[in-house]
RNA sequence: GCACCCAUAGCUCAGCUGGAUAGAGCGCUGCCCUCCGAAGGCAGAGGUCGCAGGUUCGAAUCCUGCUGGGUGCGCCA
């Protein structure tokens, strides 16, 4: 129930039977005529641009539109009063019932109170995370993990089959690397002592996977040439890895669905063929790159290449698909792989990539409008470094001095629910601060702990009406006489919670699952306000002598505590019952 | 040199894909509270939305050009 789009659908209706009437030209497009929440809250209940937004194509002056509008308009129950104002303006007052509604709507529905049909069931993927199996999961994927997965859970909220994905990168020269430090510490399991060399991981972590190597294969391997063992070092390390990421990922909630693997698209032609339909379009052929101009490389010479003619779908340049030694770039299967979504029949395609990343967004586009014929859109979120901070200090990450920090440190020293919403309280392409020591801050301009709070206090007073004798479930609320529900404040929150809806359209067009972190921040704030004000006026409490009285309160209370629910569900966060 | 991202109150940032007098928190100033409806509350001051043009009824938002910051730029992923 999305009490703005019902009201947009009335403004429709009026504006047809003003076409059909003759006072509006037939055929008018409508799809920018919006209704809204007012700036002002004095100027009335909800706003539409419709007679602005129509004036020029139907050739009408903008108050004639919206004076004719608003006697239509105010024909219908709903609408108490609009009024023109300012260049056409039209402000609406809208019946109480249709708020109290609201209240009785979000009982009803849950925490499925807010979905969308918006994406009206396409299919989406959502790749995100995709961190070479390497090593474990640091902080710098952690905010990738949470924004795909968050991107993911509000989509699926607005109406999209949604396929959470990762790509494992399995196919390149790091998981050599992989394998040969992992070799080392396979010799050092016998008691030989390791030789990292530099360029290979030093970690602690592949300790134990050269235990496991050692119990797999015994010494079978022990002073053999690389050629005997390597694959098979590979595989098991990176098994290992994935194993352990998929580990860091569940102590972060994320449940992926599909993990991809480019290791298995070498040798199955599953390049080539992709290579082939652009082949078939005469997109790929034999050349020589300039060189970058202004910073060319110490060791540059022109060198033939297979291209990928990226520069006919919007690319800079053109970008080469096979190195000089004829082996495939990283690109190359980076094209079967989003072929292969495409194949796979999705509407969309959706790529969460580290700001570090950017280079490749045009590329990676051009690739898949190429392959595609245009059909299927690929949107790329590049997701921007994260600061750490301690008490307020910047927290120096480095490998050598074990302030390295990992996921699951993250996770063990704030909580996944505190991380979760964290990463999520600035828009992915803006840099992010995280103080392990404010996040766990107990104030007001903690975002977290306020609307955790909020959620509390709901539960808190629902607890105690429970003691007192109160039938506190959903249906029982949802009976109670919400015309009660009549003092501007909490008409004022209800307002707020009405806006839930639209905020999760809002939020999936613009796939900014932060909108709903900064959505629920407002929300507490809204019921901190009120709460405060029982203080003062105590006919505003949640509890009154009046039973009638209490459960239309309570309805509202726990509507608020939905709501909070239903987008502490989008962000991954589970809401709280109790500070302590 | 080129591309992408960013620039909004003293600070940290929101800002509905073009709407009305640009918002919040912190900090600052003033008032109130010490009642377990608790981990404070209320109010106020504070802005040339980086700069300059353009598009239009209307621009923080879209376009162009600058300035400043971040990221990246063949055979690493």
């Amino acid at each position: 129930m999305n009490l703005f789009n019902e009201i947009r659908a009335l403004v429709l209706d009026c504006l047809q039977a003003m076409m059909e009437a003759g006072e509006l030209p037939a055929g008018l497009d409508m799809a920018a005529v919006a209704v809204e929440p007012p700036r002002d809250v004095a100027h009335g209940d909800m706003a539409t641009n419709a007679a602005m937004v129509l004036a020029r194509p139907s050739g009408r002056k903008p108050r004639e539109i919206a004076e004719a509008l608003a006697g239509r308009l105010g024909d219908d129950a709903r609408i108490l009063s609009a009024e023109v104002a300012g260049p056409g303006f039209l402000n609406l007052r809208l019946a109480p019932s249709l708020w109290q509604g609201v209240v009785a709507a979000a009982l009803a529905a849950g925490r499925d109170f807010g979905r969308s049909d918006l994406g009206a069931g396409r299919r989406v993927n959502v790749e995100f995370v995709s961190a070479n199996p390497t090593g474990p999961m640091h902080v710098g994927h952690v905010r990738g993990a949470v924004v795909g997965d968050a991107l993911a859970c509000l989509l699926a909220f607005a109406g999209w089959q949604v396929t959470r994905e990762y790509y494992i990168n399995d196919g390149g020269a790091q998981v050599d690397v992989l394998a040969r430090s992992a070799y080392e510490r396979y010799r050092e399991a016998h008691g030989l002592s390791p030789e990292i060399a530099e360029g290979l991981y030093p970690g602690d972590y592949l300790i134990e996977v050269g235990e496991a190597l050692k119990v797999e294969f015994g010494d079978r391997f022990l002073n053999r040439p690389e050629e005997e063992w390597l694959a098979a070092f590979r595989d098991f390390a990176t098994e290992r890895m994935m194993a352990m990421i998929r580990d860091d990922l569940a102590a972060l909630g994320v449940q992926m669905d599909v993990y991809a693997s480019e290791k298995a698209l070498y040798g199955t032609g599953k390049i080539e063929a992709a290579l082939k339909r652009l082949r078939e379009q005469g997109l790929i052929y034999e050349g020589v790159l300039e060189p970058p101009k202004g910073k060319t490389p110490e060791d540059w010479e022109p060198r033939e290449q297979t291209l990928f003619r990226s520069t006919s779908h919007g690319d800079d340049v053109d970008r080469p698909v096979k190195k000089s030694d004829g082996g495939w770039t990283y690109f190359a299967p980076d094209i079967a792989y989003h072929w292969d979504k495409i194949e796979r029949g999705f509407d969309d395609l959706i790529d969460v990539f580290g700001a570090d990343h950017g280079g490749y967004v045009k590329r990676m586009k051009a690739a898949v409008a190429a392959l595609s014929a245009g059909r299927v859109p690929l949107e790329i979120k590049l997701v921007q470094l994260v600061k750490l901070y301690k008490d307020g200090v910047p927290f120096k990450m480095s490998k050598r001095a074990g302030t390295f920090v990992t996921l699951r440190d993250v996770v063990e020293m704030v909580g996944a629910d505190v991380t979760r919403f964290v990463m999520l309280t600035r828009k992915n392409d803006a840099p992010l601060d995280f103080d392990f020591d404010k996040v766990l801050e107990q104030s007001r301009d903690n975002p977290v702990w306020y609307v955790q709070y909020a959620h509390a206090r709901i539960a808190s007073v629902l607890r105690k009406a429970e003691a007192a004798g109160m039938a506190v479930d959903d249906a029982t609320l949802a009976r109670a006489d919400l015309a009660r529900l009549d003092h501007p404040a909490e008409l004022a929150l209800i307002r707020r919670l009405a806006d839930w809806p639209r905020q999760v359209e809002i939020a999936a067009r613009a796939q900014e699952p932060h909108r709903i972190a900064a959505y629920l921040g407002e929300l507490a704030s809204e019921l901190h306000t009120h709460w405060n004000r029982g203080n003062d006026e105590p006919g505003l409490r949640f509890l009154q002598d009046d039973a009638g009285v209490s459960a239309a309160k309570l309805a509202l209370a726990r509507a608020t505590g939905v709501v909070i629910s239903a987008g502490l569900a989008i962000l991954g966060v589970v809401p709280a019952e109790e500070m302590r």
